[in-house]
DNA sequence: CTGAAAGCGCTTACAG
DNA sequence: CTGAAAGCGCTTACAG
């Protein structure tokens, strides 16, 4: 094992000399300056005559020096890594969303120079978002949504005094989080399917404790009040989280003679699909189909799904930027527009083509 | 915005006083000894009584100390953090096998105290990559698998003497590198497709310059020598990279009839089952059908998919502790073994039930 | 506007 | 086995 590490080692020309890297001294030095100076000319901060932090730029420029990030950090005790604590394990059908999100949260972590650093971590096992802390390897935290809940990790970040950033609804009011427009976006599906003309819309919700089921839910019957159009309490299904739910609300559906069905999410819509198939139920010649997140998975399904675009990425450079402010860095930039898209397919066609309902 | 900033800030109680945090200053002056001795208690390098040892051992398990991390990677010149570069998209198909990867590196970092900071970075865009290198972000690297060359990135790497390990194959000799055993499991697959009595298999593979791509056709063609039985060339499908390419494939499959369609990946796949319900061809009945990767997202599908599961996360811990064996660090666990395993399902049933392989 | 000095919290030859 | 001291490469009051 030792003599493979070696061999691996030589590889990489760790015995080879590095190239020099030029500390502040070594360009106190060099410019005659003190590195107070050269400190200050690098940060901006405090007075110095444009005459010197040129002379500095030059210098740097032409060395191609970069501070010691560590250095810096131990100076001022600040780490300049956010957290990102992803769960174990979750549904094949939110892989876009965490890839997405965790793309935006990069994308803006880099723009300020900060670096994210993972943890896989839920209420089970927190260990790794515990030795981020302990470790104080981080300065603060971004808890990527997750289904499973995750409070008593929230309390211990707390009583760490850990700042924290929730991607997705919070259940405590001193939490805080960023979130899609979950309410609107179903409202704007949903009106949009009654402004087609759909009278008897049946709606397929997952747990009704999860808060994300709750704003959907809301959102499709705001759009009922505002049409004036009465909701089919019978046509509301929640808590349909197997096989077995999916298979009992389509028996119910068709009993109640739904026109269209609204799935609120993409786990929902892929059950729903493979009941519908089993019975050699059309869509959309039998009945239409909607759902509330936009899945690349179904790119390749026949028929293409109606559905509600989230801007996903933007959300996670909202709940990055948020964190940074809660860290007191002054953040410039103006956040991404959570906005979200109907996209009609075949799924919900009749006689009408393509139309994409677009809210900027 | 500043005023919304303070808000936040308040809310997190950063004006509020924190515990009391040791240090090792700390804990000398409280037991009397020196705070070299302390540091060599804790690090566990150097000579030292058990006597000492251990009450130093007390007063950290009283007081909870915890080392400053950033003051010990400054005096080593160590960060303890190790890259993971990720591309920025990818297909769909490949989410399972990076989450899996990542939980891997994740998993085995952590219990080597090194935590993973995160970049996307490839070829055409590696700014992120290249940033976590001048700030001394992290000690090494691992490039995960990417289907678009990143030799570029690559090279630079070398340049600054930055070890990194590359998961899949490599293209070139003088690279670290892990990946899943794909010729030895594209044989096993290819032999139990011919030990159940498939004569004329097709092959659909991608891109022919990928390493993957040979790899899986090498195994291929091995069982059939194997069992010296006669491969048709005319059944061998490369370079399927969209859907007219595969329906082009398809096409051909039926004039020369194929008995069984073996699909390289998951991508090639899914094209390929949407190509058979358009013409109404059935699977298992009318060809039966297996796939090289095991992909979750298959778990809805009917029929069932045969195909090859792979340890993906055991891919990932392997490729942590080889790179954490660059480093200098004393790996001391087993590396995880890269197994394969064949699974049978109702895409290539004929009379038999389902039957495990499993290569222990 | 600039600098000397102390400090961040560790590690590590070196000397005893 | 233990300790005084220098050092890692920055920042930041404080004094000029």
């Amino acid at each position: 094992m030792l003599k493979e590490s070696n061999r691996l080692r030589k590889l990489w020309g760790m015995f080879m000399e590095r190239e020099k890297v030029y500390t502040i001294n070594d360009i106190a030095r060099e410019l005659g300056v003190s590195k107070t100076t050269v400190s200050r000319a690098i940060s901006g901060k405090g007075r110095i005559s444009r005459e010197t932090q040129e002379k500095v730029f030059a210098f740097i420029e032409e060395h191609d020096y970069r501070p010691n990030v560590l250095a810096r950090a131990l100076a001022q005790s600040k780490t300049y890594n956010l957290g990102l604590v992803l769960p174990e394990d979750f549904s094949v059908m939110d892989f876009p969303f965490f890839k997405e999100c965790m793309n935006g949260i990069c994308e803006t972590a880099s723009r300020y120079n900060y670096d994210i650093v993972i943890a896989v971590a839920d209420d089970q096992d927190f260990s790794g978002c515990r030795r981020m802390v302990e470790n104080r390897k981080v300065d603060g935290m971004i808890l990527s949504r997750s289904t499973v809940d995750n409070s008593v990790m929230q309390r211990y970040l707390k009583e760490k005094q850990m700042p924290f950033v929730v991607v997705g609804p919070a259940k405590s009011d001193d939490v805080v989080w960023v979130d899609n427009l979950n309410r609107e976006g179903s409202c704007e599906l949903t009106g949009i399917l009654l402004l087609k003309g759909f009278r008897r819309l049946a709606l397929l919700g997952g747990n009704r404790s999860h808060l994300v089921t709750e704003s959907r839910l809301q959102g499709f019957l705001d759009a009922h009040r505002e049409q004036q159009i009465l909701v089919e309490e019978a046509l509301i299904f929640l808590d349909i989280e197997n096989y077995a739910a999916t298979a009992e609300a389509v028996e119910q559906i068709l009993v109640q003679k739904a026109d269209g069905i609204l799935c609120m999410d993409d786990f929902i819509t892929s059950m729903l699909i493979g009941c519908l198939r089993e019975r050699n139920i059309r869509v959309p010649e039998d009945i239409k189909l909607a759902s509330f997140y936009d899945n690349p998975q179904f790119e390749f399904l026949s028929p293409t799904i109606t559905s509600l675009y989230y801007n996903t990425k933007g959300l996670g450079q909202n709940a990055c930027m948020t964190l940074l402010q809660l860290l007191g860095e002054e953040v410039k930039e103006e956040e991404a527009v959570l906005n979200y898209q109907v996209i009609l397919r075949e799924s919900t066609k009749q006689t009408d083509n393509h139309l994409i309902s677009c809210r900027a």
